[in-house]
DNA sequence: CGCCAGGCTTCTA
DNA sequence: TAGAAGCATGGC
C-alpha cells in the first residue's frame, strides 16, 4: 500500500495509513504479547525488538525510538504493510463478512515469528485469551531476555534444555509437555522452520502436525500468523459457530485465497457479538 | 459454584 | 474412522 513515512527525531510516523487500526489489530486474538497503556499507546516485543507505538486521533501511527532501518526490516513485514487490504476487503461480497469488515476495518494479519506463533498457539489450546496472555508473559519473563521494559520470547533452543517441571511457573497445565516437545523438534530441526517456508500449504501443515500438541487448528494458526499463509482458515469454537450458523454448505467463494483475513474479521465480529449481548 | 476457553491426545467401538 | 473421555488452569 502507499505509505507516507515521516522521520521525526527518533521516531517514525506513518501518516494516516489505510486499513490499519492498532486497537483492533493488536487485540483481536492473533498476537498475545501486546500491552495497552493509556492514550492508545502499545508496547510489545517482536524478534528481539522492543517497540512502543501509538495511534493518534488523526490515525497517524508513531513508532517510538525506531530507525528507518528497523522499520523497513522488521515493522513493515510485521504489520503486513505491503498488502493491499482495501482491495481484499472490497472483494468480499458476503453480507455478514462485509458488515464485519465495515465494523472492524483496520484489522491486519500480523506476520509473527514462526516459532513464537507455533508455541503461542500450542498454549492457546482449550484456553481463553486473558489466560493465554498470562502464560506467555510468564514464559517470556522467566526464560526470555530483558528488552526495554519487556522480555523477548524465549528461543526454542533455550526451552529445549529445560526439564518439564521447570515450566511449572507458567501454570500452563497439560500444555507444558507440548511446549517442550515443540521446542525440541524445532531446535533440532526435526521440524524445520526454514524448510516449511518453502513447502506448499498441505506439506507445511503436515510438518507442523509432527509436533505433539499441534493439531489441525493450531497448525492453521501457525501457518496464518507465523508463516504469513493467508489462505489458512483456523477454526476455533467461534469460527466453527460462524460456519455452522452462516455457511453450513461451504464458505463464500469471495474469500478464496484470503481465507485467513476473512476469518480474522469474522472471528472478531462474532466474539464481540456475544460480549454485547 | 459451574461452564467454558482461538484443542489435543488417547481410548473405545 | 468416528466419537467420546480426559486433561490443568483460571476467566467470568
Amino acid at each position: 500500500m502507499f505509505l507516507e513515512i515521516i522521520k521525526d527525531k527518533n521516531n517514525i510516523i506513518i501518516k494516516n495509513p489505510e486499513c490499519l487500526n492498532l486497537n483492533f489489530t493488536l487485540d483481536c486474538g492473533q498476537a498475545f504479547r501486546w500491552i495497552k497503556y493509556n492514550e492508545n499507546i502499545w508496547s510489545g516485543v517482536v524478534k528481539n525488538k522492543y517497540l512502543k507505538l501509538q495511534q493518534l486521533e488523526n490515525n497517524d501511527i508513531i513508532f517510538y525510538n525506531t530507525t528507518e532501518y528497523d522499520f523497513d526490516l522488521v515493522w513493515k513485514e510485521y504489520f503486513d504493510l505491503d498488502r493491499d487490504y482495501v482491495s481484499v476487503l472490497n472483494s468480499y461480497n458476503d453480507e455478514t463478512l462485509v458488515s464485519a469488515c465495515e465494523m472492524y476495518k483496520g484489522i491486519r494479519i500480523l506476520k509473527q515469528d514462526e516459532w513464537e506463533a507455533i508455541c503461542s498457539f500450542i498454549i492457546s489450546a482449550n484456553n481463553n485469551i486473558p489466560r493465554i496472555k498470562g502464560i506467555i508473559e510468564r514464559l517470556c519473563e522467566n526464560f526470555g531476555e530483558k528488552l526495554g521494559e519487556r522480555y523477548s520470547f524465549p528461543t526454542a533452543e533455550k526451552l529445549a534444555c529445560l526439564n518439564i517441571n521447570d515450566l511449572d511457573v507458567l501454570r500452563a497445565g497439560f500444555r507444558n509437555k507440548y511446549i517442550l516437545d515443540a521446542a525440541k523438534k524445532i531446535s533440532t530441526k526435526e521440524v524445520d522452520i526454514e524448510k516449511i517456508r518453502t513447502l506448499d500449504f498441505d506439506s507445511a501443515k503436515n510438518e507442523l502436525l509432527k509436533i505433539s500438541g499441534v493439531g489441525e487448528k493450531v497448525a492453521q494458526c501457525a501457518l496464518l500468523y507465523g508463516f504469513g499463509r493467508i489462505e489458512a482458515f483456523p477454526q476455533d469454537v467461534w469460527v466453527k459457530r460462524i460456519v455452522s450458523e452462516l455457511y453450513p454448505n461451504g464458505l463464500p467463494d469471495c474469500i478464496k485465497g484470503t481465507e485467513g483475513i476473512a476469518q480474522q474479521y469474522l472471528f472478531h465480529w462474532r466474539r464481540n457479538l456475544d460480549k454485547k449481548m
